[in-house]
DNA sequence: CCTAATTGCTCTAGCAGCTATAGCTTCAAG
DNA sequence: CTTGAAGCTATAGCTGCTAGAGCAATTAGG
């Protein structure tokens, strides 16, 4: 059984974060302490483990909710599963491209940097008029 | 003279967006009609052409309003804008690194996944257990 | 056994950067 | 003159946490 700290240090995961994790339902409500303290089981750490690596893998809170709620019911199709898991390789290569649009144009803008005054600085040029831009680079990363 | 609604289609900045600029001081009041719309001059077009570049290029407010702040000042050095955007470009390219890497370990996941029962779906495996990963992804992207 | 430091608890508020809603006024077109 | 769009203010909500206040409980040292 593992203290909240303890189960903090054993995923990498923050104290309060868990416990907004609890609260918004991703972690169930463990058993508490005679003094209230929260103790955690096997089963807890595994969930937490699992919750984690998938944060760092980038899938949003709902798309792991969905994820645990499939990996909870072993007898089921992983299709499922395969699905969220490709939908959020197509957002990271999307997120890719774009950032490396990015990376180009910010590229040129300092490169193009003389470092004289404000006045003829390309950097600030550039930003001010997009017409300047190689690409198109809309939307959001 | 523009109304928040043409400005608004000028720059592909939404109204609410304007308005909340305006609240955090990133654009000045302006002037209004006997009505009490909003009316926004060139001076305004152009600043807000520039803040809405620079988020595309994904500089955070408070460097854009450090950016403003120096375009203000035509005689000074522009070093320090340059020092942002380098800045800038350094944390495209820490993201875009970190991304691949995400990418690879979804990708291997996805690959491996036979359709088959969620008791031996690869995907969830891999999720519930770093061990099964490649390289090290911790921190966010 | 007592004390001090650490850890835990709850609750509330704050961060970025918007977006949405409610309930109203003003404006432009027909 | 009327109707519908566009404008106004103010407040609350979104994601995914993080920080703080003000307490109670636990643990290590003396």
């Amino acid at each position: 059984m593992l203290t909240i700290g303890k189960l903090s240090q054993a995923t990498g995961v923050k104290v309060p974060t868990i416990r907004y994790y609890e609260q918004i339902g991703l972690l169930p409500s463990p058993d508490r302490s005679r003094g209230n303290q929260r103790l955690y089981d096997k089963a807890a750490l595994d969930r937490l483990s699992f919750i984690r690596h998938s944060r760092d893998l980038g899938f949003p809170l709902d798309a792991i909710r969905e994820l645990l709620g499939l990996a909870d019911d072993p007898g089921r199709s992983c299709t499922a599963a395969d699905e969220i898991a490709r939908r959020q390789l197509e957002q990271v290569n999307a997120r890719i491209a774009r950032l490396m649009a990015l990376r180009d144009e910010l590229g040129r803008m300092v490169r193009q940097c003389s470092n004289g005054t404000v006045a003829d600085c390309r950097v600030l040029e550039v930003l001010g008029n997009h017409a300047f831009c190689a690409h198109d680079h809309a939307g959001r990363a």
